[in-house]
DNA sequence: TTCAAAATTAGGATTAGTTCCTAATAAGAA
DNA sequence: TTCTTATTAGGAACTAATCCTAATTTTGAA
């Protein structure tokens, strides 16, 4: 574990939001002003890799990481672009139980538009 | 409607599996030699926007399109990469019961190994 | 603790995929 | 047809991400 791991890692536990890994980088330098911005890069994927991170791929920009504690969905509001978690319940056996194998992950993001872009839109 | 965006979605429509753009791209050549690349990468946002074609965003390489005539997930191998389509019944209805409100669409891409790796990792 | 081997880094060049730009062309309405 | 508006071809430009190499750091065995 280098010290560059380890502050990447900091700075996404810290963070309770999704990061892109330019915003980390930046967040980094502020500690380490000497990190790459490929060593950023190659942590992150290293990471996704373990399972210790998750990665999220945006259309529209760069891709987004988090901490990955449980499986989880994204919700994305078509209208503003806010991102949030929602956790999928059960939806790892339902999967299994339509496919007939075991999942080793998955990723979901629901488009949808939250309350206040609803009421805008109305 | 351009004969350019008309060949697009031909070629779209004929293909019973994932394109790249530069699959589009190269085929389209071959019935219409001038056709621009930006062409079409420009048309097939358009019809994605305009819900006429599905794309799929690959950790590893360039976005596929498909025709996205329903609602589908994907299923991809691990192993070997194979790429197919999901039908997942009811999980839009499922969805909109979790986060109690309309769901505009999804992207569900779950992650297995298929018969055939799963023999070989055995 | 010391030290050699192995892994990782910084810094910057490179790549791949995609978008953008502009003058020219094509499509569609009247 | 003729005019107006949208779209195209061709290629430059952009962005996110990866790759490269010499230098540094980490690891862990002695």
């Amino acid at each position: 574990m280098t010290r560059q791991r380890a502050l990447i890692l900091d700075i996404l536990q810290a963070s309770r939001g999704h990061l892109t890994a330019d915003e980390i980088f930046v967040q980094a330098r502020q500690t380490m002003p000497n990190i790459a911005r490929g060593t950023v890069y190659r942590n992150l994927k290293l990471m996704e890799q373990s399972g210790e991170v998750g990665r999220l791929e945006m259309s529209d920009g760069p891709d987004l990481y988090d901490r990955a504690p449980t499986p989880h969905g994204h919700l994305l509001c078509d209208g503003c672009g806010m991102l949030s978690d929602v956790p999928v319940v059960g939806l790892v056996k339902e999967l299994e139980t339509a496919i007939g194998t075991e999942v080793r992950s998955y990723q979901l993001t629901i488009h949808y538009l939250c309350p206040a872009c609803r009421r805008k839109n109305a």
